[in-house]
DNA sequence: ACGTTTAAGTAAATCGTTTTAGTAACATTG
DNA sequence: CAATGTTACTAAAACGATTTACTTAAACGT
């Protein structure tokens, strides 16, 4: 039955849960929703509502601390102002610089997000969005993702690999990247560079190695075979590089020179180094990828090829804000281009003589 | 290229979005909502419904793809199953790793979370407290943060440093991480131990100073005046912890040992001695804390206080969870603390003969 | 004195779901 | 054969806001 008059009891049921709904509101001041809301909002047709009615409400939505529910605004407007993100794992440098430049940019702009990490596994990766997608997140934002359908929303891919239909793709000019990182080595005299390719399941791993590969080829000295090592294993701890660094040092291979997919390895890299006995950058160039902020602290400094992750990650913000204000075609794959620069550091010199 | 040929009949406004809701996919099926409804959450009262129409319903969920609204239901239940989280900032290390343990444990039991940052602002922390309020999260983690006031929702603090009347933290035992560290520069012979405080807004940095200078005293090499220096801005660069020890160095006060508050401002200050042609360990002795990624690939390696961050961030986790179940008192305030471990490496040696 | 505006509001529909309380038709029982 | 089940559904009321389309009473215009 109706339970009206059980409900004059629990009047205080809505404050217990530390808010007062509208209705409630409406009900203490001995008026509808409608004005109330026409009120709060400032509707146009709210004119007509004298000041001192206005001034109740105000007031007593002060007292008792009332706060629109999101949630059913959301679902009357069908506009929830949150985006869903998607990255391997927050705790990757990588990622985290590029999330606080989205973040920087969905402040600004009131968005708040939802945010998953997929460990790499395409399971989860699918999983999550699925998830993202029925909480109603309005666009998606995927850092170094592994995207391979069309998704049910527009969505800015971060480092994505694959032209896929109505994902837009933010990636570094790779082929400059490559010049700029060979071009340094082989300007310092090294001849014989090794390379450390990223892990199977980063998205930049193989663009990275050709790009790389064809630099040295342009210059004449190809590089492959043995002095080539790949990643395995998670993107935050410098341990993967070590591991790498050992392997090709194992192989008896001579080289002067590292070329590494990223910062990370490249820590990793030089500590293997100098557990051999060797210096860098004296016997050893090592070269890192991405600038992140320990690159710089690093002993010895790292020299690198800069990518620009937060303004990487403004870039995604704002380009899927623009799409979701329809500003934007969504039909076609677009690709936003961003360039890198080469920090020289400590960790490269000029090759050893023989 | 596959994915051609996709755009079906949409004329249902509901397939633009994507998504197809509980009444168009009962219109098209000729039945209720109600029906569909129960039939696709297994209500009991499902019973009487026949397999022939248990199936026509599911097969057409499955060819419409209909998702639930979730904001629907969350309006309907009273539950968003998301929690709020606000730390400083995403890209230091310390907040990334305790997320990562929290995140650990929400995705295992079905929550997601909104992150917002307060970068060390106070209005900004208040701010978006607020707005994750009112987007009906059941529940709040803060990291590291300042919390003033008795919050409209439970809420678990992480290193926070007021006890305040609902919140309840999740604190590392300063005194032994402080036993721990003045213990082990002790031990090594160091008698003249300088100190680098936190930044001003980190919840840490006063009872981290005041263990030290209780276990310095009680070891009778009481530290002050001179020997300690304050970090001052981000959180994320190594950058501050080179200038305080510059500004160290700048004094002329004799010390064989720094106490760092940080792995990353340890990290800096070691770059700071090098560069003035002292050697780390040798002349120097570096303990650093926290215990982050790059502490063990850093060269030298650090000493440092081991805190269990991704451990303090599934254990805040999990008791949130709990009072939300009401398996918990949220009158008082709790404390559950955390154990540190002291890492040896090689930034840390004994003191260098006079 | 009658029609028209204006002021000050309100009822009801809506967003997408869940759920309570039905109903109507047929079958079974004593 | 009336009473009672059972089967296979559905109408309508929530959840908390917004908004369209009224309503009533008073004021105004001529």
């Amino acid at each position: 039955m109706p339970d009206k008059s059980k409900s004059e009891t629990e009047k205080e049921k809505g404050a217990a849960r530390g808010s007062v709904s509208l209705k409630q509101l409406a009900k203490h001041l001995k008026l509808s929703t409608t004005t109330l809301s026409l009120v709060l909002n400032a509707a146009p047709s709210a004119v007509s509502i004298p000041k001192e009615t206005k001034d109740r409400i105000f007031t007593a939505a002060k007292e008792l601390n009332y706060r629109p529910n999101y949630l059913a605004r959301s679902l009357r407007f069908q506009r929830t102002h949150t985006l869903g993100i998607i990255v391997s794992e927050v705790s990757d440098n990588y990622s985290a610089m590029v999330l606080n430049g989205i973040e920087a940019v969905l402040s600004k702009k009131g968005y708040l997000y939802l945010l998953a990490s997929h460990l790499h596994r395409d399971d989860l990766l699918e999983k999550h969005l699925q998830i993202l997608v029925e909480r109603q997140v309005e666009g998606l934002i995927a850092v170094n993702s592994a995207i391979r359908f069309h998704p049910p929303l527009p969505l800015v891919n971060i480092s994505g690999h694959k032209d896929i239909e109505g994902v837009t793709n933010v990636i570094l000019n790779h082929h400059y990247a490559a010049e700029l990182g060979v071009g340094h080595l082989f300007d310092l005299g090294h001849r014989k560079i090794a390379v450390i390719k990223g892990q199977q399941f980063s998205a930049d791993t193989e663009v990275r190695w050709k790009t790389i590969a064809e630099a040295a080829q342009k210059r004449g000295i190809p590089i492959g075979g043995k002095l080539i090592v790949q990643l395995e294993g998670d993107m935050r701890s410098p341990e993967v590089g070590y591991v790498a660094m050992k392997k090709l040092l194992s192989t008896g291979e001579k080289f002067t020179a590292v070329f590494a997919f990223n910062d990370i390895s490249a820590i990793g890299a030089i500590r293997a180094l100098q557990e051999s006995d060797s210096r860098v950058p004296e016997d050893f160039s090592v070269l890192g990828f991405d600038d992140i902020y320990a690159a710089e602290f690093h002993n010895p400094a790292l020299t690198t090829i800069r990518q620009p992750l937060f303004e990487m990650g403004k870039l995604a913000a704002t380009t899927l804000l623009e799409m979701l204000k329809g500003n934007f075609d969504t039909a076609d794959p677009k690709v936003m281009t961003v360039e890198p620069t080469l920090v020289v550091r400590e960790s490269t010199a000029p090759a050893p003589k023989p």
